[in-house]
DNA sequence: TTGAGAACAG
C-alpha cells in the first residue's frame, strides 16, 4: 500500500496524535510526531500538536517528561494557551506535584496572560483537596471567585467531595443541601457523593436516608448509574438492611442502571482480552473513513510499491527541530508503552454492547473477570452482595475462590511483574497493582514489594497513599519496622499527606514490635497534624494500652 | 475537571 491516501496536512497529524494519546498509546503519538517530518511536504509541529502530546504524556503517566516538553516549547517561542494548562496542570495535580501545578497556574496568569477556564481552576482545587491541602484549597476556592471564574457543577462537585474526604462532613452537607435548596449547579454526581457518604458508615438510618437520595435523583432525572448502585450495595452489605434490596433491585431492573452495568461489564472484558487485542481496539474506533492501514503504514514506514511521484528522502531535515526531548522520546516510542505500568486515569470506560439481563450468568461473569485481575477482595465483596441480593445459582462458594484462586490468579501476575514483562500483564489500574503489593506481601515478599515500588518511583511512576499504606504494614509485618518508619518521610518529601491509615498503621505495627514510645510518638504527630482517628483506631489504641499496661507490670 | 471498587484492626 502507499501513504498517497493520507492527507499530508498538519490537523490531520494533530487529530491522529490526539486520538492515540487517548488510546493510551503514546507510542504511536510519538511515532506520528516524528513522521511529520518526513512528510511531504514536512510539517512543523504547532500548539495544538504540542498540546496533543502533552495530553498524551500525561495520560501515560509521563508527566515530568510532559513538563519538560512544555519548557522546550516555550523557549521555541510558542505560547502556551488554555489547552496546554488544562492538560499539564491536570497531570501535575493527578501526579500530587502540587508545586508544579501553582507555579505553572501562576505562570498562566503571570506571564503568559492566558486567561485560564473553569477547567483549569477545578482541576487544582481538586488537587489540593486530594493532597489534602484543605486550607490551600478553600483560599483557591476564594482566588477562583475572586478571578470572576463562574463555577460549574463540577467545582461544587469537587468542593463537596473535598470537604468530605478531609473531615468537614458537615460543611460539606451544608454546601450540598444550600445548592439543592436554591435548585442550581448541581447534578447526579453530588448526589451520588451524598449517597456514598450515607452509606460509608453502614448505619441502617443513613443507609435508607441514601435510598431516599437514590429516589430524588431519579425523580429529579439524574442517572442512577452503577457507581451510585455500588456505593447502595455496599451500604447494604455494611448494614444488613437487605430490607432495603427490594427497592434498589427495582431500580437495577427498570431503570437506566442495567446499560450501564452491561457496560461496566463490556468494559472489563475488554481490558482482559490483553495486549494482542490493542491493535484491534485502534480500528474498530478509528474516527476517519480513511483506512488504518495508511495510519499505520505512517508509523512503521513501508516502501511505496508505486510510482515514486513523491520522493523526500533528500528533504532537508531536521531544521525545524522544536523539540529535542520529543525526538528523544519518539525514538524510544516502543519502549515507553510497556514501561508506564499504569496510568493516570482510573479505568478507562468502553461503549457498550447489547442487552443482556443482570442475572446469576453476569454475576460469574463478573467474578471471574475480578478473579482474573487479581481483583480479589472485589471479587469476594461482590459476590457477597450479589448473592444476597438473592439471586440464585451461583455455585462458587466464598473460601474455595479465597484458596482457589489468589494462588493462581495473583502469582500469575506477580511473575510477570517481577520479571517486568509489562505486555504479558499491563494492569494500568493502580487498585490493581495495590492488590499485588498486598498479594506479595501475604507470600511474604514484603521486600521484593519494597524494591518494586523504588523502582517504580525511580521511573517516575506516580504512587498513592494507599500503596505506601500497604508497604508499611508489610513491612512492619515482616520485621523492618524502621524501613516502614522511614517511608514516612518519603510520603511527605514526595507531597502526599500521610492520612488515618498511615498513622494507624504506623502505631500498630511499632506496638506489635514493642516500640512503644514510636508508637506513641506517631500517634501524637497524628493527633498535631489533625487527623481524626477511625474505628480502627480505637482497636489498636486498646492494643497498645495492655501493651504499655504490661511492660509497667513488669519493669526491666 | 468531579463520584465506587484497592490499604489499617479483629
Amino acid at each position: 500500500m502507499s501513504r498517497r491516501g493520507l492527507p499530508s496536512n498538519i490537523r490531520f497529524y494533530n487529530i491522529c496524535i490526539h486520538a492515540f494519546g487517548k488510546w493510551r498509546r503514546l507510542d504511536m503519538s510519538l511515532k506520528l510526531f516524528a513522521a511529520m517530518k518526513t512528510a511531504s511536504p514536512p510539517l512543523v509541529p504547532d500548539i495544538c500538536t504540542h498540546n496533543s502530546l502533552i495530553r498524551a504524556l500525561v495520560v501515560g503517566a509521563r508527566v515530568a517528561d510532559a513538563l519538560v516538553v512544555y519548557d522546550e516549547m516555550k523557549s521555541f517561542g510558542i505560547e502556551p494557551d488554555v489547552f496546554t494548562y488544562r492538560a499539564i496542570v491536570d497531570g501535575c495535580c493527578k501526579s500530587f506535584r502540587m508545586d508544579d501545578a501553582l507555579r505553572l497556574f501562576q505562570e498562566m496568569r503571570g506571564s503568559y496572560g492566558v486567561k485560564g477556564d473553569v477547567v483549569v481552576y477545578n482541576s487544582l482545587l481538586d488537587g489540593l483537596f486530594k493532597a489534602k491541602k484543605l486550607d490551600e484549597a478553600c483560599g483557591f476556592f476564594e482566588t477562583m471567585v475572586a478571578d470572576g471564574i463562574q463555577c460549574s457543577a463540577s467545582t461544587h462537585n469537587t468542593v463537596i467531595d473535598g470537604l468530605f474526604k478531609n473531615g468537614r462532613a458537615e460543611a460539606a452537607c451544608r454546601l450540598f443541601y444550600d445548592l439543592r435548596r436554591k435548585g442550581q449547579l448541581l447534578d447526579g454526581i453530588a448526589y451520588s457523593i451524598m449517597v456514598r457518604e450515607f452509606c460509608k458508615e453502614g448505619k441502617g438510618d443513613q443507609v435508607a436516608e441514601a435510598v431516599e437520595l437514590m429516589k430524588e435523583m431519579e425523580e429529579r432525572g439524574f442517572a442512577v448509574d452503577l457507581v451510585t448502585v455500588t456505593s447502595l450495595l455496599i451500604g447494604f452489605n455494611k448494614s444488613r438492611r437487605w430490607d432495603l434490596e427490594e427497592q434498589i433491585v427495582k431500580f437495577i431492573r427498570d431503570s437506566s442502571v442495567l446499560p450501564d452495568a452491561i457496560r461496566w461489564k463490556s468494559n472489563m472484558m475488554s481490558a482482559l482480552q490483553g495486549p494482542q487485542d490493542r491493535e484491534k481496539d485502534g480500528t474498530s474506533i478509528f474516527p476517519f473513513d480513511g483506512n488504518i492501514d495508511d495510519v499505520m503504514s505512517l508509523v512503521n514506514p513501508v516502501v511505496c510499491t508505486g510510482a515514486n511521484e513523491e520522493t523526500p528522502k533528500d528533504e532537508p531535515k531536521d531544521d525545524w527541530c522544536l523539540s529535542p526531548h520529543l525526538d528523544h522520546l519518539a525514538k524510544h516510542a516502543d519502549h515507553l508503552n510497556s514501561s508506564a505500568i499504569f496510568t493516570i486515569d482510573r479505568g478507562q470506560r468502553v461503549q457498550g454492547m447489547g442487552a443482556k439481563t443482570f442475572d446469576a450468568d453476569m454475576v460469574n461473569t463478573y467474578m471471574s473477570i475480578f478473579l482474573a485481575k487479581g481483583k480479589l477482595s472485589v471479587a469476594c465483596k461482590l459476590f457477597e452482595i450479589f448473592t444476597t441480593l438473592g439471586r440464585k445459582g451461583t455455585s462458587y462458594t466464598y473460601n474455595s475462590l479465597m484458596t482457589s484462586f489468589v494462588k493462581k490468579g495473583y502469582l500469575k501476575q506477580v511473575w510477570a511483574i517481577l520479571h517486568e514483562r509489562g505486555g504479558q500483564l499491563c494492569p494500568n489500574d493502580i487498585a490493581t497493582y495495590n492488590l499485588i503489593i498486598q498479594g506479595l506481601g501475604q507470600m511474604g515478599k514484603a521486600e521484593v514489594a519494597g524494591s518494586i515500588i523504588s523502582e517504580l518511583s525511580k521511573k517516575g511512576v506516580y504512587m498513592d497513599i494507599v500503596m505506601y499504606n500497604t508497604l508499611i504494614n508489610q513491612l512492619g509485618k515482616a520485621g523492618k519496622v524502621d524501613e516502614a518508619n522511614s517511608l514516612l518521610e518519603q510520603i511527605i518529601g514526595r507531597g502526599i499527606k500521610p492520612d488515618v491509615v498511615t498513622f494507624n498503621t504506623l502505631i500498630n505495627i511499632n506496638a506489635k514490635a514493642g516500640r512503644l514510645k514510636e508508637a506513641d510518638k506517631y500517634l501524637r504527630k497524628m493527633i498535631a497534624e489533625g487527623i481524626a482517628p477511625n474505628y480502627a483506631t480505637e482497636t489498636i489504641l486498646v492494643f497498645l494500652d495492655k501493651e504499655i499496661e504490661k511492660k509497667r507490670q513488669q519493669p526491666r
